[in-house]
DNA sequence: GTTAGGG
DNA sequence: CCCTAAC
C-alpha cells in the first residue's frame, strides 16, 4: 500500500477578485476566433468589480455562498449592465488585461455619467483616457465608430515591423548589441564575413535607428500579445494628456501609449514605455511574491526585447522559472485528457458555480458589504449588479498530507486554471435555470424584478463545455506542444504563441509576430488565485475522506513535481548564425567540451546552456547526415552541415574529448579540410584556441 | 558543475 | 528541450 493518506478539498469556489486573466497562450485558446469578446469581458469587468469590492470590503462572510445566499450590497461598484452589452465589448477589448475589466466598467460608467459612487476605487485606477474627455458619452462615441480602422491601420503596421523583425533578426541583434550593452554574438560579424551569411548583416539592416525599432518594436509587441485593438483613436487624446498619463504612471491601458506612438509619431525612449500595465501589477506584486512572479515576468521581457541574444538575465534560474504558459497548455491538456478518462467528475456538472448570489438592492445602494451580487432597479431602469466575485464550486482535489501548502496552491490552481483555461462564459441563472437566451431583455427574462433576485446567479462556464465530459482534477501525462508544423515558421524569437493569438483574433491577422511583451499577465493571475485560495480558505472545505470513492484525483506529489520543475523553456531554434558559431567553436575545441564551447561562441547567448549547445550539435550532426528533404526548420547551409560532419568525424575519431594531446591531428581519418581551413589549427591548443578566438567578438 | 545520451 | 546517470 503505497497509498498515503491524502486530504480531499472539496473546493467550493474560491473568490476571485482580480481579473484571471490566463496567459496569452491560453487566451488564444479560450477565445479562438469566437465572437467571445462580449462575454469575456463581461467576466473581466464581474470579475474585476469584484475585486474590487473584495478589496474594499474585507467582508469575508460570503465565502461560500450558495446559490440563494445573498448578502447585504456593498455600495461600491456595482456593474451596470445594459440591457445587451453596448460599450463593453469593443472597448473591453481594447484595453490590456488587468485593466481590461476596470477600464471597460469606467468606461462605462463614464459613458453614462450617473453614479459616481460606482466609481469608486476603480475610478483612480483606471484609466484616464475617458476622463480626458469632456463630455464622457463623447468618449464611447468615439470609440465605437473608430476602433474599425484604427484596427486596420494598426494590422497593417503590425505586420509592417513584423515583417520587418522577420527578415532581419540578426539586424535587430547587431543593432542592438552595437547601440547597447556587449550584450551580443561574439562571433557575429565574423560568421558574416564567412560567406555563409550571405549578404552582410549591416545590409539587410532596415532599421536605421536602434531606438527606433525598440519604440516601434515595443508597440507592436503590446499590441501583438494583445491581439487587442486600441480603445481610442488618436484623436481622442490629446498630447497633454498623454503625457501626464505617463508622469501620473497610471494604471492604465497600454494600448494608449502605443496609440501615441504609432498615432502621434512621437518618439520616446522606450524607457518611457514601462508598460503601464507593469506599473498596475506592482501593487499585485506586493501582495504576490510567489516566486513564479519573480522568474517569468523578468524572463519574458529580456527575451522579447533582446531577441537570441545575448541577454544576460535570461534562464539564470531555469528551475525557478514558471511560465504560466506552458503551465496552462499543461492544464487544458489536462483537462481534456481527464475529461476523458474521469468518469466521476470533479466538477460539478457544467462547472456552474453559484459563487455568485445577488440582491435586489432598491434605490439606495445598501452599502453592506458581503453581498455577492446585487440587483438594482433604478429610475432610470437599468439594473445593476454587484458581483462580489465569482467561485468555482465543486471542485475536489486530494493531496497527501504531507504535500506542502505550496503544492496545495498549485495543485488548487492547476485545477482552476484547468477550468478556466479553455475559456469562460458567464451564465445567467435564474431560478435555478440557465438563462439561454442571450437576447431576451433583462426585463422580459425577469431579472429586474426583485422577485428573483434571489435566485438570480452567475455561473462560470467553460466555453467549451457544450456536453463535454466533466472535468476533473488530475495529472496527466506531460503535456507535448503542439508540433511545429502547427506553428508560424516565422516565429524565431519565441513561440510565445502570439502567433496564434493573431491567427485567431478575428481583428488582427498579422501573420506573425515574434515579439510579445504581455509577461507579467502571464503570471500574475495564478499568484492571483493560488494567493486568494490561500488567504480565503474559507472557501476550502475538507471534504471526507471518500475512500475508494473515485474522485478522479491524483496524488500531488507528482503534480507538485511538475509544477516546480517548471515546464519547458521556449524553443529557440538556432539561426543560422548561431549554428555556424557553433560549428567553428566545435571545430575548435571539438566535442565534449560544450562548455568550453558555450564560454567562446556563447558566452553572451545567456539561453543558450552549453547543453543547449551540445543538444544542437547532435542535432546537427543528425541533420548532416539526412537527406536534405528530411530536414525541417531553418535550412542550414550545407556547408555548415559538412563542416559538422567533418568536425564531428574528426573529433569523434581522435577521443575529442580532450584534444589536449595536441597531436590528434595525425591523420585523422577525416581530415577535415574545412576544419583546417576554417581557423581551427588542429594542433592548436585549448589555450591558443581560445586566445585566438575569443578576442574576435569581444566588442 | 559537466558530460553524455536517452527521451 | 528535458532529464539523468555518471563523473
Amino acid at each position: 500500500m503505497v497509498c498515503k493518506k491524502r486530504l480531499e478539498y472539496g473546493f467550493n469556489g474560491f473568490q476571485a477578485p482580480f481579473i484571471p486573466r490566463a496567459p496569452r497562450s491560453v487566451r488564444r485558446r479560450v477565445f479562438p476566433k469566437k465572437e467571445d469578446h462580449g462575454q469575456v469581458c463581461a467576466i473581466e469587468v464581474l470579475a474585476s468589480l469584484a475585486g474590487k469590492l473584495l478589496q474594499e470590503s474585507e467582508s469575508s462572510a460570503s465565502s461560500n455562498a450558495s446559490e440563494g445566499n445573498h448578502q447585504p450590497a456593498s455600495g461600491r461598484g456595482a456593474v451596470e449592465q445594459e440591457s445587451q452589452g453596448e460599450v463593453k465589448p469593443l472597448v473591453a477589448e481594447g484595453v490590456h488585461h488587468g485593466s481590461c475589466a476596470e477600464s471597460a466598467f469606467m468606461t462605462e460608467v463614464v459613458s453614462r455619467n450617473s453614479n459616481q459612487k460606482y466609481l469608486g476605487k476603480a475610478e483612480t485606477d483606471a484609466v484616464p483616457e475617458c476622463t480626458s474627455v469632456t463630455n464622457p458619452a463623447d468618449c464611447c462615441k468615439k470609440i465605437d465608430p473608430n476602433i474599425k480602422p484604427e484596427i486596420c491601420k494598426w494590422e497593417d503596421q503590425v505586420e509592417h515591423y513584423s515583417n520587418r523583425l522577420a527578415e532581419a533578426p540578426k539586424n535587430f541583434r547587431e543593432s542592438y548589441n552595437n547601440s547597447n550593452t556587449k550584450n551580443g554574438f561574439k562571433r557575429e560579424q565574423e560568421a558574416g564575413s564567412s560567406g555563409i551569411e550571405g549578404p552582410s548583416l549591416a545590409d539587410k539592416c532596415s532599421l536605421k535607428d536602434p531606438l527606433e525599432f525598440q519604440v516601434n518594436s515595443h508597440a507592436i509587441s503590446n499590441s501583438a500579445s494583445k491581439t487587442k485593438y486600441p480603445c481610442c483613436s488618436k484623436g481622442t487624446f490629446p498630447n497633454s494628456s498623454f503625457s501626464n498619463y505617463v508622469k501620473n504612471s497610471k494604471v492604465g491601458f497600454r494600448d494608449d501609449d502605443e496609440n501615441f506612438i504609432r498615432c502621434n509619431k512621437i518618439s520616446i525612449k522606450s524607457k518611457a514605455f514601462k508598460p503601464p500595465h507593469r506599473i498596475a501589477r506592482r501593487r499585485i506584486r506586493k501582495l504576490v511574491t510567489s516566486k513564479y512572479w519573480k522568474a517569468a515576468p523578468k524572463l519574458k521581457d529580456c527575451e522579447l526585447s533582446r531577441s537570441d541574444a545575448g541577454a544576460k538575465p535570461l534562464f539564470q534560474k531555469r528551475k525557478a522559472r514558471h511560465s504560466f504558459e506552458r503551465g496552462h497548455y499543461d492544464s487544458l491538456f489536462k483537462r481534456r485528457k481527464l475529461s476523458n478518462q474521469c468518469s466521476g467528475l470533479t466538477l460539478d456538472g457544467g462547472f456552474s458555480s453559484e459563487s455568485v448570489s445577488n440582491s435586489l438592492e432598491k434605490g439606495t445602494d445598501g452599502n453592506n458589504p458581503g453581498s455577492s451580487s446585487k440587483q438594482h432597479e433604478s429610475k432610470d431602469s437599468h439594473v445593476k449588479f454587484s458581483i462580489k466575485s465569482f467561485k468555482i464550486p465543486e471542485l475536489y482535489i486530494e493531496v497527501p498530507e504531507t504535500a506542502t501548502v505550496g503544492s496545495l496552491k498549485r495543485t488548487v490552481m492547476e485545477a482552476v486554471m484547468a477550468i478556466l483555461g479553455d475559456g469562460v462564459h458567464v451564465g445567467v441563472v435564474l431560478q435555478g435555470k440557465t438563462v439561454r437566451d442571450d437576447n431576451r431583455t433583462l426585463q422580459q427574462t425577469g431579472l429586474s424584478c426583485e422577485e428573483n433576485i434571489d435566485t438570480l446567479g452567475f455561473t462560470l462556464e467553460p466555453s467549451s463545455l457544450q456536453g463535454s465530459p466533466p472535468v476533473c482534477v488530475g495529472d496527466p501525462p506531460s503535456y507535448h506542444e503542439p508540433s511545429h508544423s502547427v506553428r508560424s515558421p516565422r516565429t524565431p524569437v519565441l513561440d510565445s504563441g502570439i502567433t496564434d493569438v493573431l491567427h485567431d483574433s478575428p481583428l488582427l491577422t498579422t501573420p506573425s509576430n515574434p515579439i510579445e511583451s504581455n509577461h507579467e499577465s502571464i503570471s500574475s493571475p495564478t499568484d492571483m488565485m493560488t494567493d486568494k485560495v490561500a488567504a480565503d480558505s474559507k472557501s476550502l472545505v475538507v471534504v471526507p475522506d471518500r475512500g475508494t470513492e473515485p474522485l478522479a484525483i491524483v496524488p500531488v506529489t507528482q503534480k507538485a513535481k511538475r509544477s516546480e520543475l517548471v515546464q519547458r523553456r521556449t524553443r529557440r531554434p538556432f539561426s543560422v548564425s548561431e549554428v555556424e558559431a557553433l560549428v567553428q567553436a566545435v571545430e575548435e575545441l571539438g566535442t565534449g567540451r560544450w562548455r568550453d564551447v558555450k564560454l567562446l561562441a556563447f558566452e553572451n547567448a545567456d539561453h543558450r546552456t552549453y547543453v543547449d549547445l551540445k543538444d544542437k550539435w547532435k542535432t546537427l550532426v543528425h541533420t548532416a547526415r539526412i537527406s536534405p528533404q528530411q530536414r525541417r526548420g531553418e535550412p542550414v547551409p550545407q556547408e555548415l552541415l559538412d563542416r559538422v560532419l567533418d568536425a564531428h568525424a574528426f573529433w569523434s575519431q581522435h577521443q575529442g574529448k580532450q584534444q589536449q594531446h595536441g597531436k590528434h591531428q595525425q591523420q585523422p581519418p577525416a581530415t577535415p579540410n574545412k576544419l583546417i581551413e576554417s581557423s581551427a589549427p588542429q594542433c592548436l591548443s585549448v589555450g591558443e584556441a581560445v586566445g585566438v578566438i575569443q578576442p574576435v567578438g569581444t566588442m
